[in-house]
DNA sequence: GCAGGAGTTGTTAGCGTTAACAACTTGGTG
DNA sequence: CACCAAGTTGTTAACGCTAACAACTCCTGC
């Protein structure tokens, strides 16, 4: 018994030991190498079986310079856009076998991004995925010395980083259209906050959608994205004579529109369309049901690790920008103008 | 110009060579070794300064042994509860100098627990939380060999692990106690699936405050925390007669109750009071807004990642059990029985 | 029967850091 | 002025793994 009865975790060598082989030829099994033979393999096998061995990956990060882990840096993962996002990324990611290391930041400024990436670059990440649905996080990400791949979720044109996002302007006009096709006049605007790339996107959308009618534009109400900020634009909505259909830009902000209609008195959809945006789960059972445009986040999160690991493991090549399509779901909130 | 001009990162070496020291007084100086001449100290901060240097924490972690990074499982992140939860873990750990690496499990049974335990083991995690709301998970916690210091989260009587929860059965007598004391008869139960533990505490409060007022408790519903399995329900209460207030178990599922009732022209609360649990953003402006029992995410979160890092650092001690009390909101969804 | 090549295994040398110990300064004291 | 303790710095050896190379086995073909 010449092995010390500490409990300290088995090593490579005390598997080779057992096995009858060196250290190395342990590695190589590990490692898949081809010119093992297939009776050492099983012996090397059954002596990591009996011992419980588990290959220390810190130590093999340390020689091989990769560390199979992945960044992620978002904001607010307590919404449903973020998490949904984050979520679809470390399924995406542990798919892939690398492991995933969450930065949620408060706040999305400049110094919060090249922290966020700081922090995470010296914890010896192999890429980064930076969820950067506001302007200035994209603009950070823009300016910012990048020294491992990265991509960017809604990133805009962010910089020289590989981009995938939702079709803002797509989902801005599927809105618009719906309306319009009802026999609305114009369509008002619950927006999101103007620093937010997506918000912008969806202006654009309804903007261009509205402009192709040959409609006016309203003067779109800026919310930021809280219930509570579309219960306000739904006040001021209520109070106005010739409103009979609008566009908000997020499911959350319809649900206060909603609430801030209900309480005025002005029914939905009979004399107010609503139309919202992601598809939340809730939408479903608004009062009344929310027609939206959904947004693929599963999809989202999935492709942005597809994009990155290409880059991790096919070298370095061209940045990419994949554009996920958004798609209209249609409930009850909505209805054929009146008159 | 010895320097090879490779664009390899600086090490501690370079640092040591740049200031005149040996590469052991660079170390010192990054771990604030007391003795270490002022002057000195000074000198090799700026040959870090002027190199860029960043210390290799992977190298780092390979002798002490401590990746300075916690791993979290959690069950279904995209879910509030358990989203609100991590990001107020990841908070905290950052705050407390630590990394997160995050495994988010579509089903946590006993076997998908272990993997992710493995896995993150794997990894060098120094310590883990889990978030284990479900009796099985709770289960699993027990039965397993921990290797590391772990901390569960709503996980009932965990095994021999520390715990820190929200007190469910208080939020439930909170809950039924207010609906007893508006003169309801009895209070009517929507439960959450029943292996969850949160569900049982829950349904735990909701009967012990029926029985201390004498009263009978009615079969509760069970729904699986959906709006949809929520807007079953209520379609079943609203087509029985002595439905007066009802107790839903969360207030996503409060929403499809909500609705039903709505189409089924049952109004509330003049007709049924409706009380639910959780507190999400969207609940104040919910038609009516919904009375609820808030939990308080971010302090579970704050307490496990204090709990976790007591164990690290303060070396093994005994278990600990840290109950976060829930509290009470109350909105438009509850008034007084009619009669 | 032996050269040559492919397949298989072992040996050695790092990766960049910290720990342990050795060795050199100081300065105060008898 | 020698001596010891405290303060300061350097040297060496791990940590557990993979890469590079060396070396050995076996088979084939002439």
């Amino acid at each position: 018994m010449g092995s010390t009865l500490g409990r300290r975790l088995p090593v490579m060598a005390d598997v080779a030991k057992e096995a009858g082989v060196s250290h190395q030829t342990v590695s190589r099994v590990l490692n898949d190498h081809p010119n093992v033979r297939s009776e050492t393999r099983t012996r090397v096998l059954e002596a990591i079986d009996k011992l419980g061995y588990r290959r220390n990956l810190v130590a093999r990060a340390l020689v091989t310079k990769h560390s199979r882990t992945l960044g992620v840096v978002s904001f607010d993962t307590t919404l449903y856009g973020p998490a949904s996002t984050v979520y679809g990324i470390e399924q995406a990611a542990r798919a892939a076998g690398y492991f995933v290391s969450i930065v949620s930041l408060k706040s999305i400024d400049r110094a919060g991004v090249r922290d966020a990436l700081d922090y995470l670059a010296d914890q010896g990440v192999d890429g980064v995925v930076v969820v950067a649905p506001q302007r200035s996080a994209a603009q950070a990400l823009a300016d910012l010395p990048l020294g491992k791949p990265t991509v960017a979720v809604e990133g805009g044109q962010a910089g020289g980083v590989s981009v995938v996002c939702v079709d803002q302007v797509a989902g801005g006009r599927l809105a618009t259209e719906h309306l319009l096709s009802l026999g609305h006049e114009t369509v008002w605007h619950v927006s999101g906050p103007f620093d937010w790339l997506e918000a912008e996107g969806r202006v654009a959308g309804w903007r261009s959608a509205l402009k192709d009618a040959g409609r006016e534009a309203p003067q779109p109400l800026a919310g930021d994205w809280s219930p509570r900020s579309g219960y306000e634009a739904g006040r001021s909505l209520a109070s106005m004579k010739n409103v009979t259909a609008v566009f908000v830009a997020n499911d959350q902000m319809a649900l206060g529109v909603l609430r801030a209609f209900t309480e005025q008195g002005v029914r939905v959809p009979e004399e107010v369309s609503v139309v919202g945006f992601d598809d939340i789960p809730e939408s479903e059972f608004f009062s009344p049901p929310l027609t939206t445009i959904r947004q693929d986040f599963d999809a989202v999160g999935r492709h942005s690790i597809e994009v990155l690991v290409r880059q991790l493991e096919g070298g370095p090549q061209e940045r990419e920008r994949l554009v996920v399509p958004p798609r209209f779901v249609t409930r009850l909130s909505t209805a054929r103008a009146s008159s």
